[in-house]
DNA sequence: TTGAAAGCGCTAACAA
DNA sequence: TTGTTAGCGCTTTCAA
């Protein structure tokens, strides 16, 4: 901690050194001296000064006095999935493009935590936030709104606040129809060839299912009962979901719908424990896009929501003094098996060289690893 | 923002009303009041009092007169990578568990960026700091010492700082290991016929090839030149390294030692346009884990670095007074193909059924996209 | 063109 | 057992 922490330099400091007063330190160096009028030589010496001393203001005192910090959040459910990275991802490069800070924190699906999160936040006096795939976001409006923060939903809708949403039931008949093309392709498809796995009881899930049942009986004729099995958003209770299913049934169907890449996750644990024939003639409607599942060895249609355009429109909403609290649709792109998509990742410049060239021998063993300093575990 | 935002209660207005001083309030909500020996009643009051008026303490303020601010850190290069999402996930339940706010940044391996968000976060006098995967980690942990605050490196070591880093040497060695033994199960295999692909002028990297040097001269019993491309953490670069070689061989390596999942997507980039045979007797080994990479159409086998054991010995690191500067290093496991591991997802308690259950046939339409509060994009 | 002074909400001596 | 007081570092009238 502060063993050796020289203190940062204040305005006061500065003051000091300069001869000028807090007050014009203050304006020089946030920026506002300009219209304070103040001389272009007084200003000069303090920027000077201030770099000198390697001045940076601290951002928890002006945000008290401001009464804002230069924050603004964004809630996951969870981080550790390609949708929800990919948000995050963009999520950052539009906030940094706006000169403020982006905080990533994630809340479970629990709508307590997610409370509590937010209340934290708010405590640091963020700015505005964009709540993704919350399980309570009318509880979270409730905590934002009395505090006068500017939020907006995104992934997953409320009542209260506006939302921006993938069109899942376009997405989701989109999704169905291609699998059932696919999969009739081959062999006549029956109405009870097609299951829909994963999902619960959130906006979300239901539209899908909406939209693959409207599709089914378009394209199939028929909706039969059981086809349908909720597993929530865990890969643990979907794999045993495709467990159960293979047990009652000695096989999986031939063409599933699965709710989103956690629940595909389901089902490459299921693959895990099954050879190869078990997925014979097996195609996979999955919505969510993510770069390898799209290339797993049947074939799988993905459904990729559109986070930049989603994302793009939050901000916008956010800008809006009183949005609405309406629901925003984007839509969604379908994605055939074998895709590559770009991602958030591309849009960085990485250091590496443009032609990729054949790296250099090293001239030795790398030094930290052979002088000592190291330990296994 | 504020359009009709109710102030928050402050410790002030609580004074008031409870009659007692600020002080005493204040004791009473942080928690410090049993060793002020303040009356039972008087805390209970106040407590009372502090629920019904929706009280939570500006943190800001707290931060800003205790100089710490209960805040935690995360640096990472991206979000975007199974492996730094799940490290953000572990992060936060470490974080959280221990009672403070997780805060997860990216830096996009920009050193400028890096020290610039660094400063940001300083600005909000965040107590400690997890720099994973940084591109310069002494440079941010020069502006971290000079503000005294605790860090470790995770991921790509530094030379000032503790760091936590996978036994990349060890995990290369395992790796190319796998990879010889199950490409030359089928057909003996020529030290030429075995590339790597990925990686930059890191630790990480320069470790990795050390490993597959040394195990390739073992196994294969030379180490031809020209079968190392460098192509940094980006998957379109990697995707133009792998065209290259396929254009000037007329395949790809038959053994190939991917330097990351990120490079892993190049691979799979390629793979989107050329047809299936350029894959035929393909063996991969991928440094670093990801559940769909591990059941691509041919034989991935991959490196999972224990993210969890990183971060726990992260917050070891950061408990002690003065840690050494040294590297701990911590073993990776090998992972064979198709092999779906759980992740940090899987300690989450889902609220979806214990035993996966039919949804019940919803009762209509979905109401919040059949009363037209709806748009299309 | 600049400075003095008040105060954002909270904590921590020090008094009482 | 409780209250008084002096800031943490910054912004912002208001006055000069």
């Amino acid at each position: 901690m502060d063993r050796n922490a020289k203190k940062k330099a204040t305005i006061y400091d500065l003051s000091v050194l300069s001869g000028s007063s807090p007050s014009t330190v203050s304006a020089v160096l946030n920026g506002t001296w300009r219209k304070r009028r103040i001389a272009e030589a007084t200003a000069e010496l303090i920027q000077e000064l201030a770099e000198k001393h390697q001045y940076t203001a601290n951002l928890q005192a002006r945000g008290l006095r401001r009464s804002r910090s230069g924050l603004v959040g964004l809630l996951l459910p969870v981080h550790d999935t390609r949708y929800f990275s990919s948000m995050a991802q963009t999520f950052e490069a539009h906030v940094r493009s706006r000169g403020q800070c982006p905080v990533v924190v994630s809340a479970c699906r629990d709508p307590q935590e997610e409370r509590a999160v937010v209340e934290t936040l708010l405590s640091y006096s963020i700015e505005a936030l964009i709540v993704a795939g919350a399980t309570d976001p009318d509880g979270v409006h409730q905590v934002l709104e009395a505090a006068g923060v500017r939020h907006v939903n995104i992934d997953l809708p409320g009542t209260k606040a506006a939302s921006v949403v993938s069109d899942n039931y376009t997405g989701a008949r989109l999704l169905t129809e291609a699998v059932v093309r696919r999969a009739g392709s081959s062999r006549p498809l029956d109405a009870g060839d097609l299951h829909l796995f994963g999902g619960r009881d959130d906006h979300a899930s239901r539209e899908r299912i909406r939209g693959f049942r409207d599709a089914r009986v378009d394209l199939l004729g028929a909706d039969p009962d059981g086809c349908i099995t909720a597993t929530g958003y865990s890969p643990g209770t979907s794999q045993r979901a495709f467990e159960a299913v293979f047990a009652r049934d000695g096989r999986l169907p031939r063409a599933l719908f699965v709710n989103s890449s956690i629940n595909l996750e389901g089902l490459i644990r299921f693959m895990a424990h099954h050879p190869d024939d078990a997925f014979a003639d097996l195609v996979v409607g999955c919505y969510d896009y993510d770069p390898f599942g799209s290339f797993l060895p049947f074939p799988v249609i993905m459904i990729r929501q559109d986070v930049e355009a989603m994302i793009a429109r939050a901000f916008e909403l956010l800008e809006e003094p009183r949005p609405a609290p309406r629901i925003h649709l984007i839509r969604p792109d379908l994605v055939p098996p074998r895709t590559a998509l770009r991602g958030p990742l591309d849009a960085l410049k990485d250091e590496a060289p443009a032609e990729p060239q054949a790296a250099p021998r090293p001239r030795a063993a790398a030094p930290s690893l052979s002088d000592g300093r190291t330990a296994t575990v």
